[in-house]
DNA sequence: CTGTACGGTAAGGGTAATACATGACC
DNA sequence: CGGTCATGTATTACCCTTACCGTACA
């Protein structure tokens, strides 16, 4: 009898060793390790690697970040559910489960924003903490409803605050993004990098990444910025940041062959050109391809780089004067079309505004 | 089922930096 | 007349905003 027992007790025991969950990380750690779909590296078998603090937690492979909740779109169900089983062999998974009945019964509802799902976990930790023995902790309200606040990258939101309170009041409305305000946008997403766990390569390819494989952790990353960088709009950060931070690895000139390819390719589309697409073909920022395509490549062939003569000015004042009204913005693309490309978008504004100002001074 | 907020994209609007032309001066 | 320096003009490279669409979510 007494054998028996120990025979069990012994048997759980190992069990306990080759769990993941071990006595050594708290309910806290367990939580955010399950919130941000982290594994634990491959590495750690000893339970004293496990840092908290220096997060030697592993970003999962991106199929592992998926939604909880069924689409209910065609065919795409019995992926989802499949899926949903997976994630209960997760070991975090079977202890919230074995710790709250609801989550037994209703693996199809497991909440999905974190919210939500910090919400659930903010009722199931005692239970977790009293199965497990491991050290309960009382998650904030805060916390509850924005994981950010977990000790760490508090200071460091602080520190960025700081440093843009003493720059904001410099700028003046300016609409570029000054070196300064780049450079705490660089050591801001470096910390950020730095917290996550991720390479700055990784970050970058997270910027460029498609809308169903984002995870909750860069929703929130835009979060912060927007709150951060409050001065400027959220579409100037989103594009400036975009910008800054890419992979593309073809940049500046063109070679022949690229301009041919984006020839082709802005040939054959139809009304709207699939810039993305594009960009993901050539290896560019599909904004670089865009320009290449309207400021140069469009009308290469036809663009006259002389001297406008007299009669030429007289046409392009004819053609805007006709085809806008004063107070219209002047589409200069539709200006340079109607002058058969001739000269550029650029071009027929720049000479525009060049008569403009002659105009006034007589 | 529906309205809405929001992320994401294409198109549009623009300027700083640079290249190039011109002219003044020695 | 040739060189160089300053100044004006045109072009290039790069940047920001607006309008709109589709999806997630309350």
């Amino acid at each position: 009898m007494d054998q028996e027992d120990n025979n069990n007790i012994e048997q759980i025991q190992q069990h306990e060793e080759n769990d993941h969950i071990t006595h050594n990380e708290t309910v806290e750690e367990a939580v955010y390790r399950y919130v941000r779909g982290l594994d634990f590296p491959e590495s750690s078998t000893s339970t004293s690697d496990i840092n908290w603090d220096n997060k030697r937690y592993v970003e999962p492979p991106q199929d592992n970040i998926i939604r909880k909740i069924p689409r209910h779109e065609h065919g795409d169900e019995v992926e989802e559910v499949d899926k949903t089983e997976e994630l209960l062999n997760d070991d975090t998974d079977l202890l919230l489960r074995d710790a709250s009945p609801t989550f037994s019964k209703s693996t199809s509802i497991i909440p999905m924003n974190i919210s939500q799902r910090i919400e659930s976990f903010h009722e199931v930790l005692p239970k977790v903490s009293s199965l497990r023995n491991v050290p309960a902790f009382n998650i904030s309200s805060t916390m509850k409803s924005n994981l950010r606040n977990v000790k760490g990258f508090e200071p460091v939101m602080k520190e960025i605050r700081d440093s843009l309170d003493q720059l904001i009041p410099t700028l003046k409305n300016k609409k570029m993004f000054t070196k300064e305000e780049d450079q705490i946008i660089d050591r801001f997403i470096n910390k950020y990098c730095q917290y996550e766990n991720i390479s700055i390569n990784n970050f970058k390819n997270l910027m460029w990444s498609d809308t169903r494989k984002r995870n909750h952790s860069l929703t929130i990353f835009w979060k912060y910025v927007y709150k951060l960088f409050s001065h400027r709009s959220k579409t100037s950060l989103y594009s400036h940041i975009r910008r800054r931070y890419h992979n593309f690895s073809k940049t500046g000139n063109w070679s022949e062959n690229e301009e041919h390819r984006l020839y082709d390719f802005c040939q054959q589309s139809g009304p709207v050109i699939k810039w993305s697409q594009i960009g993901f073909e050539l290896d560019r920022m599909p904004e670089e391809c865009k320009d290449h395509w309207r400021n140069n490549l469009k009308i290469k062939s036809k663009q006259l780089k002389s001297k406008w003569t007299p009669e030429e000015e007289e046409i392009l004042v004819t053609l805007v004067k006709d085809n806008f009204e004063p107070n219209q913005n002047i589409n200069w693309d539709k200006v340079s079309e109607m002058l058969n490309g001739t000269r550029s978008r650029l071009q027929c504004r720049f000479k525009w505004k060049q008569l403009e100002k002659k105009n006034s001074e007589k």
